[in-house]
DNA sequence: AACATATACAACCGCACACAA
DNA sequence: ATTGTGTGCGGTTGTATATGT
C-alpha cells in the first residue's frame, strides 16, 4: 500500500543538528502538553521548523528526561554483546533491557566499539562464532579462550532458541507471522523469565552460577515500550497458558531452556572481552 | 601550523507494521 | 477489503572532534 513520507515537503524545514533553542521549544511543548501528541502536528504547534519525524527522533534519542547520558559501563557493554548474540541487530529489543539507553546509542556503540573488539578477538560480530581464518587479525592472547567460550555460547544459544521456538509454536496460532526470535524474546520477558530471574536473584548459589542478562539491569522502565509490548502480547496470545496449571510441562521445559542458557559459563565469565 | 585521516555520535531515510476510517 | 496515518525500527549518512603525519 505504501505511504507517503512524513517529510515529503521539506521546503522551509530545517535539517541537521538541533540548536539549544529548538531543544528548549520541543521540551517545553511536551512538558506543557503532558506529552507529544501527534508528532506530525507537533512542529507547527511548538513553533519548530522541523518535520515531526525529526522531532520524535530528537526527543526519543536525546531529550527524553530518563535518558542515561555518558559512557557505557563494562557491564552494559557485556550485556549488549550477550543480547546481540541472542537477538541480533534488533537494537530496540536490546535497548529495552538497558534502562536509559536508546536503540540508536546501542547501535552506535556496537558499530564503533563492540564490533571491532569482537573482530580483533577473532569473533564474527554477526554470528558470534569464532572466525578461524585470516580474514580478521586474531589477538592470540584471547583467541583460544574466546573461541572456546563462544563455541559453548553459540551451542547453548542455538539449542535454547530452537527449543523455545518449538514450544512457542504450540500456542502461536494467531501469531504465525512472528519469527522464532520474537517468541524467544517474549519468553525471556514472560512470567517464566521473570519468575526465573526472581528465583535466580534470591538463590544463594546464584553467585556461583551465571548471571542472567536481564538480572544485570533493573526492571523495565515506563518507556521500554518494546518490552512491555512483548510482555503484553505474550500473555495475551498465550491466554494465560503460562500461569495455567495444565501447562506445567511447558513451563518446566521453558525454565529448563532458560536455565540452559543461564548456566553457561560465558554468562559469568565475560572477562575475556575486556 | 596545516592538512589528512580516523573516530564517535547525532541525525536522516525509507520500509514495515498496527490501527482506524 | 482497502486505504491513509502514525510511528517504530534498522541501516546509512553527515558532521564535529581527535589523532596522526
Amino acid at each position: 500500500m505504501g505511504r507517503k513520507p512524513c517529510c515529503d515537503d521539506k521546503i522551509g524545514l530545517k535539517r541537521g543538528p538541533w540548536t539549544s533553542e529548538e531543544d528548549e521549544a520541543l521540551v517545553n511543548f511536551i512538558k506543557k502538553n503532558g506529552g507529544h501528541g501527534s508528532w506530525r502536528s507537533l512542529p507547527k504547534l511548538a513553533g519548530l521548523l522541523r518535520c515531526g519525524k525529526s522531532c520524535r527522533l530528537r526527543w526519543t534519542n536525546y531529550l527524553r528526561p530518563d535518558i542515561k547520558r555518558g559512557p557505557f559501563t563494562p557491564e552494559e557493554e557485556k550485556l549488549v554483546i550477550q543480547l546481540h548474540a541472542i537477538l541480533g541487530n534488533r537494537w530496540a529489543a536490546i535497548a529495552s533491557q538497558l534502562p536509559g539507553r536508546t536503540d540508536n546509542e546501542i547501535k552506535n556503540l556496537w558499530n564503533t566499539h563492540l564490533k571491532k573488539r569482537l573482530i580483533s578477538m577473532g569473533i564474527d560480530p554477526q554470528t558470534h562464532e569464532p572466525v578461524a581464518s585470516s580474514t580478521y587479525p586474531i589477538d592470540k592472547s584471547h583467541a583460544s579462550t574466546a573461541t572456546r567460550h563462544m563455541a559453548q555460547w553459540e551451542s547453548a544459544r542455538l539449542e535454547a532458541e530452537a527449543r523455545l521456538s518449538r514450544e512457542s509454536s504450540l500456542f502461536s496460532n494467531n501469531t504465525s507471522n512472528k519469527t522464532n526470535s520474537d517468541y524467544f524474546l517474549r519468553m525471556w520477558n514472560s512470567e517464566v523469565g521473570q519468575s526465573f530471574r526472581a528465583k535466580n536473584k534470591s538463590d544463594d548459589d546464584s553467585k556461583a552460577r551465571c548471571q542472567s542478562p536481564m538480572s544485570l539491569v533493573g526492571s523495565s522502565t515506563p518507556e521500554s515500550n518494546v518490552k512491555e509490548d512483548f510482555e503484553w502480547k505474550f500473555s495475551d496470545s498465550c491466554g494465560g497458558i503460562v500461569a495455567d496449571s495444565s501447562s506445567d510441562d511447558l513451563e518446566d521445559s521453558s525454565d529448563t531452556a532458560l536455565q540452559l542458557l543461564l548456566d553457561f559459563p560465558i554468562y559469568n565469565d565475560m572477562n575475556f572481552l575486556e
